[in-house]
RNA sequence: GCGGGGGUUGCCGAGCAUGGCUAAAGGCGAUAGACUCAAGAUCUAUUCCCGCAGGGGUCCAGGGGUUCAAAUCCCUUCCCCCGCACCA
């Protein structure tokens, strides 16, 4: 039978006995969860790691005698769905052709313009992908999200309801990327540029200009300190608009960027710029009066089209200003307006002197205000220095002695409550949504936040975080620091797929938010996803989830409202508190900044202590052959292309040989090949030798069943740290080993008790990982019920034999020894042994390292050696010992080494195909005296 | 910059929290031999350098230190990866 035909046979028969489907029992549980896939495609290997881990260990728990249960959902909240079928039925090439390169049969490809199909079909395929990777998934229990299931809808609507409740939703105002056109934020994969891009916060300065204000904007508010003048662009157009009640001058643009972030504003006429240069304002912060001068790096798109000129610590002011004062004329200002202004230093950086912008210009060698690159490279290095490192001087005024950094915020807060500051919002790149439009910032108000930056709530989710399980250990810092960081979420979208705000109904709740605590909702799926139980969502509301979940309420309320037989209202409430919370939940670890974190933050928030989730898993990111699986490099597969390549054992056991913790695991392709081999010559061996042998004991015996052991031990301990690389290491490559040396110690005649045992545990410690040809394994080797359902094997301490481990280390140190004589000996070429003789050490030999074994150091133990008669009279070998047993601090301990030799006698020649001596009475080549304890001597004999 | 994780012999990767049996597991690759008409698979040996008797030398990012003894402990420098969000 092929491995395929196997694994298709297992696959089919854990589907008949619906082994995989768990129900409560009088047992102990155990509940492992995946954050479900979003389903805009196939899956891929990227989640197949991830997943894999959860579907190791269940399998493991499983073993150990727990209930356990895997269910596995899959989402669809969010944008990403509605505008991929957008761009289909638009007819859209670029998105038709990832459609088609994943397989997608083209007839169907028009379908997928309702995102209502996308949601039916790749669940429905990713079903049939992971049960061909054989997973020990109950998929009663799966379900997609979004108002599509009217079931979870409701479920949502109660979760926000109860944060709610609680004052954890609160109203705020932030600021989005924007298409004025589509009237819409502009999602990443809505835009045609500008990915990642978002908005960031700068400060208008309002600089008086007769009355009327001149905003400059800017990153550096600590600058204000050393303007000389103000640039304008002599080139555009200005306006002179009336916002919140005051004159400002500004481009037109940025009069249009004011509008969209909330500013009341009124154009009230154009402006020649020519109007305002040479002219001057005055600093609202120092008083100074100073010039309006020309300058062409001036965009209007950026900002507000006024700068504030602090050539000290900005290189474009400086350049400008050099340019300007060199040759007034040419730039229409008069020599005197511009001669006396000298740049004024603010800024204290060990690197640089008084004036960075200054050096830093004349290093590079930039000459004119049009080297944008090189004026863009050392305004961002001397920002950085300045930032990071720069301490404010005593033009600052209260400020002085402050590291910029440190006081940045505590500035911009000042001068926005002094009125002469507001904030203002910037896009640092440029973004271009799909219908063409260029996007600004727009303020989004009444948008709705889960105040995660609420101190209590905090608090809870730290307590929380204390008790659980994190698999690493590792990664626990990273969880604590950001509980600590995060901040207010947005929490609602006005655009995609989802469940409505219950109590405004204009936001869609985002898909981090609705993700946090539905592991709680796997326990009813198995009803809800079931049509036999005739329930009806439009019943369903608040007060079902309060008594399934809180126990609030009483049940005959719940089934008058609910009109559900009281018995399944008790069955499916018993069911939750059997199940929950749940043990182990692992994801890559990208996701510990938000849905880990979230989801404890809501549990906390809506459930009762003893429902806290138990233990999250994290890993990295699955690499391809060491490198990063992308799209463009063609290294992406997704998981049938895998399973079709390699098979779902191989692929399976590859994923977890791949790396653990919270390294990048790396799917070896080599491995994925070569393994299936390993894994079939198993499946041989076992059926070739389980049940036959030899039934007399012997000594290597023992050896092999305190090996054994002793690999249950170390397997056992990494698989419950969820180690599972060092478990294949230990569990599967290493007992590989330790039985390859036992077949070849009894000289493939083992007992037949001991590799029968041998077998069993090793296919056991196997199952999880290669459950398909471990159960045909079980199966041909005699076993009636499943392996996925066989007890993993028990640690039996008193097999341990310390004795005969060390023996054995002691044989293969002769082998290698001789081994390595020989091939000294011969140099490559083969030459025919005719014996080999072995020596063991003499009596006095090891008396001597009883006798000094105590002693603290050499010249102590030599001197007591020399002091008896019988080692005077060998000083030259004692000291030999002594310095040997010294340098190692290794003292042997005593044993038979005849004994042990003259057992492993015959595998010696039959190793080395020759005869061997030990310990003859003839000794002509003097060789016994080269003999130490623990290392005989040995003499070869060639043909 | 902040927070986290790393840098080991051709590659991947153990070991490093408990320093000594560590030239340093295992896998992969490579080389040689066996088997085969042949290829693959499998098996055996080798895979830092030197060595015609089991030995010696140099190694674990760089530098310094602690120690009888360091890949392992301490200090320092350099380098790489991830996150810093409103997105699945």
């Amino acid at each position: 039978m092929s491995l395929l035909e196997m694994e298709k046979k297992w696959q089919s028969k854990w589907e008949e006995a619906r082994i995989f489907y768990s129900d409560p029992k009088k047992m102990k549980k155990f509940f492992v969860n995946f954050p479900y896939p979003y389903v805009n495609g196939f899956m891929h290997l990227g989640h197949s790691f991830s997943l894999m881990r959860a579907e190791i260990f269940a399998r493991y728990k499983r073993m150990r005698g727990y209930n356990t249960v895997f269910p596995f959902g899959f989402h669809a909240t969010g944008t990403p769905i509605v505008a991929a079928a957008e761009r289909v039925k638009d007819g859209e090439k670029s998105q038709i052709e990832i459609l088609e390169k994943m397989d997608v049969p083209k007839e169907l490809i028009p379908k997928f313009s309702d995102p209502e199909f996308w949601v039916k079909y790749f669940p429905q395929k990713s079903i049939e992908d992971l049960k061909l990777l054989g997973l020990c998934v109950d998929w009663r229990r799966s379900f997609i999200t979004t108002s599509l299931n009217p079931f979870y809808d409701k479920f949502i609507k109660w979760q926000f309801n109860k944060l709610k409740e609680k004052n954890f939703v609160v109203k705020g105002e932030h600021p989005v990327t924007w298409c004025p056109k589509c009237n819409n934020p502009i999602g990443d994969h809505a835009r045609l540029e500008g990915e990642g891009i978002t908005p960031e916060e700068i400060i208008l300065l309002k600089f008086k200009f007769n009355g009327k204000i001149l905003p400059a904007a800017t990153y550096r508010v600590e600058t204000v300190f050393g303007v000389t003048n103000m640039w304008i662009n002599p080139e555009f157009k200005y306006v002179e608009a009336e916002v919140d009640g005051e004159i400002w001058i500004v481009s037109p643009i940025a009069a249009d960027k004011l509008t969209n972030q909330k500013h009341d504003i009124k154009i009230i006429r154009e402006l020649d710029p020519n109007d305002l240069i040479g002219r001057t304002c005055e600093n609202p912060l120092t008083g100074n009066k100073i010039p309006i001068l020309p300058a062409t790096f001036v965009s209007p798109e950026i900002g507000t089209g006024i700068v504030m000129s602090v050539p000290s610590h900005a290189p474009y002011d400086y350049i400008a200003l050099k340019d300007i004062q060199s040759n007034p004329l040419k730039y229409g200002v008069s020599e005197t307006l511009v001669k006396n202004i000298s740049p004024i230093p603010l800024i204290i950086v060990e690197d640089f002197g008084k004036n960075p912008a200054i050096e830093l210009s004349e290093k590079m060698g930039i000459s004119s205000q049009e080297d944008v690159d090189m004026l863009e490279e050392a305004t961002n290095i001397i920002y950085k220095k300045e930032f990071h490192q720069g301490v404010l001087n005593e033009k600052t005024g209260k400020y002085e002695g402050v590291k910029v950094s440190d006081v940045k915020k505590v500035i911009v807060n000042d001068f926005i409550n002094s009125g002469i500051a507001t904030l203002f919002y910037e896009l640092p790149g440029k973004v271009t949504c799909r219908c063409l439009s260029k996007g600004v910032v727009r303020i989004v108000s009444d948008q709705w936040f889960l105040a995660y930056g609420n101190s209590e709530w905090k608090d809870l989710a730290k307590k929380c975080l204390a008790q659980m399980n994190i698999y690493p250990e590792k990664a626990r810092k990273q969880f604590e620091y950001v509980l600590d960081w995060l901040k207010d979420w947005a929490c609602t979208r006005e655009f995609g797929l989802g469940t409505k705000l219950p109590w405004d109904e204009k936001w869609v709740i985002e898909s981090l938010s609705d993700s946090t605590i539905y592991m709680a909702y796997y326990t009813l799926a198995k009803y809800f996803e079931d049509p036999s139980y005739n329930i009806n969502p439009k019943k369903l509301d608040d007060y079902f989830f309060d008594y399934i979940y809180l126990n609030i309420g009483n049940i005959d309320e719940v089934t008058a409202k609910s009109e559900l037989p009281k018995e399944l209202i008790s069955e499916m409430k018993e069911e939750f508190e059997y199940w929950y919370p749940f043990e182990f939940r692992n994801s890559g670890k990208d996701l510990i900044q938000n849905h880990l974190s979230f989801c404890i933050f809501n549990h906390v928030a809506i459930f009762p202590e003893n429902l806290w989730p138990k233990g999250f898993g994290v890993n990295g990111w699955v690499l391809v052959d060491g490198e990063k699986m992308s799209k463009s490099k063609g290294n992406f597969y997704t998981i049938r292309q895998i399973v079709s390549m390699y098979g779902a054992d191989a692929a399976r056991i590859t994923l977890m040989n791949g790396g653990e913790g919270l390294d990048d695991p790396n799917w070896d392709s080599e491995f994925a090949r070569t393994i299936t081999d390993k894994l079939k010559n198993w499946h041989d061996f076992c059926i070739e030798n389980y049940g036959k042998g030899r039934t007399e004991k012997l000594y290597i015996d023992r050896w092999f069943l305190s090996v054994l052991n002793k690999t249950i031990k170390e397997t056992t301990e990494a698989m419950e740290e969820t180690n599972f690389r060092t478990a294949l290491s230990k569990g599967f490559f290493g007992l590989q080993r330790d039985l390859k040396w036992y077949l070849k110690r009894c000289l493939n005649s083992p007992n037949k008790e001991v590799i029968s045992e041998a077998i069993k545990i090793q296919t056991l410690l196997l199952a999880p990982f290669t459950p398909h040809i471990c159960e045909e394994i079980w199966e041909k080797i005699g076993f009636k019920s499943f392996i996925s359902n066989a007890a993993w094997p028990e640690y039996r301490e008193y097999m341990i034999d310390k004795i005969s481990e060390e023996s054995e280390y002691y044989i293969e140190d002769v082998v290698n020894d001789i081994r390595e004589i020989i091939n000294i000996l011969s140099r490559g070429e083969l030459k025919a042994l005719e014996k080999i003789e072995i020596f063991t050490a003499e009596d006095w030999k090891w008396e001597l390292i009883e006798l000094v074994r105590n002693k603290e150091n050499i010249g102590e133990a030599t001197k007591t050696a020399m002091s008896k008669e019988e080692f005077r009279k060998n000083a030259k070998d004692v000291n030999l010992i002594i310095q040997k047993c010294f340098k190692n601090r290794y003292f042997p301990e005593k044993f038979n080494e005849k004994e042990v030799l003259n057992e492993a006698k015959s595998f010696l020649k039959e190793e080395f195909k020759t005869k061997i001596n030990i310990d003859p009475l003839e000794d002509p080549g003097n060789d016994r005296k080269k003999s130490l304890p623990r290392k005989p001597g040995i003499h070869i004999y060639f043909m």
